[in-house]
DNA sequence: TGTAACTGGTGACCATAGTCACTGCATAAT
DNA sequence: ATTATGCAGTGACTATGGTCACCAGTTACA
């Protein structure tokens, strides 16, 4: 597909007036599976939305992660927001978890295009809105569940969201965005499965 | 002060055109210390500001809280944007934890002002951010600390934020904001104590 | 073909924190 | 004055999950 045509069919919502407006403003760019994106500490000057592919964010501290939740195509990061509203660094971390295109829209631009086109704004406020709640979300269940009960949720979520039943991933790579330790994951698939709740193969695990 | 003083003095940073409509628009209430405000599932049709006081945001699932945030004087509710916006219900509790005089803004008004006052959006930007951060540091103290530390941030913020210091407050509403027994926050006091970080007086507790 | 690197599995051990049962103490209610 | 209620302190126990050490199978590659 065209990319202009990629564009606007993803982002449809904002109207074909802004829409041209933004597509002439931004550029596009495309990223390798596993790219970072973002490191704490980065400052921001565009606005990225995503139009194919997929980005986790994270956060990180020493060498323990939490993933915080997925970027999916037509939503945008509200890190970069905060960031490049008020200079301030990210605080998280980004990652690209499939190829991923992503169209950028230069920051200095938006002051103009939000008082142009008011509704932009609905854009923000429902990608800040989406983030809150998922945060919300992953408090819950850091605080109110085990981590067998996290580790099941989170493959549902993989699941759901790459579209993939048998999810190829190691546990080493789950122990790391669950913020715990390989081992205790093992540990873990093994008592999903006498539950009959997973199933693994060799490096697949299947949610039954 | 005259009321109207009072939130021309808070909000002043809204500029006096808009400050005005709102005053002549919305309405002003107080809540005694304790009064719950929101419960989770209900929805809002107004979006407050904080005038005066202090409210207490948290997180429940069945016996087990969490203290989010605080809501400070000439803050706002960024659950009351999301469930004004999409009018879907709450998903935490809110609750005073002082004396406190809030602003109602009528979230039909909301639209309109935005459309003639675009820097209006700014407001909701910062709060939104505001607690993404809240949330995030939240995310992370959960993750990464353990409850000792925990504990001591929590007491070195609520004596910032109440500006007392002998703070008076009980292990178990203590226990209950972080979320653990009363047990523990004993034990761990105890601990803190040995390391004269605090001192217990008789239902008291000096941070030093 | 042999070695290195990565994968998962497991038993032992430990620290943190949640639970239970009970104590003593102060304050409030009757 | 007596009782009830709420608060804090403590020892014993448990469960969850993090750590360590080590094994074995697979894949990559040199």
């Amino acid at each position: 597909m065209d990319v202009n045509e990629l564009i606007k069919s993803k982002l449809s919502f904002l109207g074909s007036s802004l829409l041209n407006d933004i597509v002439a403003a931004s550029s596009q760019l495309n990223f390798e599976k596993g790219t970072e994106l973002l490191r704490e500490g980065q400052f921001v000057k565009v606005i990225p939305i995503v139009l194919t592919g997929l980005i986790k964010v994270f956060s990180r501290y020493e060498d323990k992660e939490l993933l915080l939740y997925y970027i999916k195509p037509s939503e945008s990061c509200v890190m970069s927001f905060s960031a490049s509203l008020k200079n301030t660094p990210s605080q998280v971390f980004a990652i690209t978890e499939e190829d991923t295109t992503v169209l950028l829209l230069p920051a200095s631009k938006i002051d103009g295009w939000v008082k142009k086109f008011p509704d932009f704004n609905q854009l923000f406020f429902e990608q800040y809105n989406v983030r809150y709640h998922e945060l919300l979300k992953t408090i819950n269940h850091l605080l109110f569940d085990k981590l067998d009960v996290r580790l099941y949720h989170y493959l549902i979520e993989k699941k759901d969201i790459t579209k993939k039943n048998p999810i190829k991933i190691s546990h080493r790579q789950i122990a790391n965005e669950l913020g715990t330790a390989r081992e205790v994951i093992s540990r873990l698939l093994k008592k999903l499965e006498g539950e009959n709740k997973v199933k693994q193969l060799s490096n697949q695990i299947k949610i039954l």
